[in-house]
DNA sequence: TAAAACCTTGGAGTGCACTCCAAGCAAGTA
DNA sequence: TACTTGCTTGGAGTGCACTCCAAGGTTTTA
């Protein structure tokens, strides 16, 4: 164990991480957040574990996962090992979810490749 | 010309677009439909190429573009031909948004297949 | 004709994901 | 020490994209 380890104060973790003060307490707030320690006058210093949870959430939003379910998650991680079924499946429909949205998103492109062609030549409509 | 052009009640629209009759208003209002034929009595009567222009918004919503920048492609199309270099680089500005928007959801799927298998194992952290 | 189903409007309400505020205490620098 | 910058909280506010409501007129079906 480590003696040296870094803690990082709140705007350190928003530039690291682009998430504002705002939204970083706000995480906390509603659970997405295992806690995070806080110095002897109260104030948060975030450790390089916290920096990977927010890394992880962060893949999780890209995906369009809701706050909500993420909050779910967060709650089964914090609920311990017997839980891991749950959070695979969460982690499988999210999957699941995200493969049809890219699938849909090639598909409108597909679309907006062909108009933006339509408009290099002249038979224009729409 | 065509003296049996169909037309479509609104409810009729509803079942074949999956868009609402709130929402289908909402869009008339906001500028984001060109004006709908009405009946003698004022009820909207839709067209086959009102069906063909929500299908092409349908898949600008999927893109992920906003309804304002649908409503002002068009503004677009309704101020004619002059603005075709200008609906061009909306689109274009669009399409290079969904692909960077793939290919963030691509890297967070990986994310994803590797939590998942690391499930399927046993070394499970979070 | 009578009932049921469908349509109209302006405006209010909803859910989501932040985003900001005020008042006050804490920490770092000259 | 004085000043500036940073941090704390609960709660209010924002922007987006719908979503719903009430009151009343229209159309279809039996």
């Amino acid at each position: 164990m480590s003696l040296t380890q870094t803690r990082y104060t709140i705007s350190e973790v928003e530039s690291r991480t682009g998430l504002t003060q705002h939204t970083l307490r706000w995480y906390e707030r509603i659970g997405l957040m295992p806690h995070v320690d806080r110095s002897h006058s109260g104030q948060r210093r975030f450790s390089d574990k916290d920096l990977d949870w927010l890394a992880f959430v962060g893949k999780l939003r890209t995906t369009g996962m809701s706050v909500a379910d993420m909050v779910r998650y967060a709650e089964l991680v914090r609920e311990g090992e017997h839980t891991v079924d749950q959070r695979r499946e969460l982690l499988e429909r999210t999957r699941r979810e995200v493969r049809a949205r890219i699938s849909e998103m090639t598909d409108a492109l597909a679309v907006l490749d062909y108009k933006i062609e339509h408009y290099a030549g002249k038979a224009v409509r729409q």
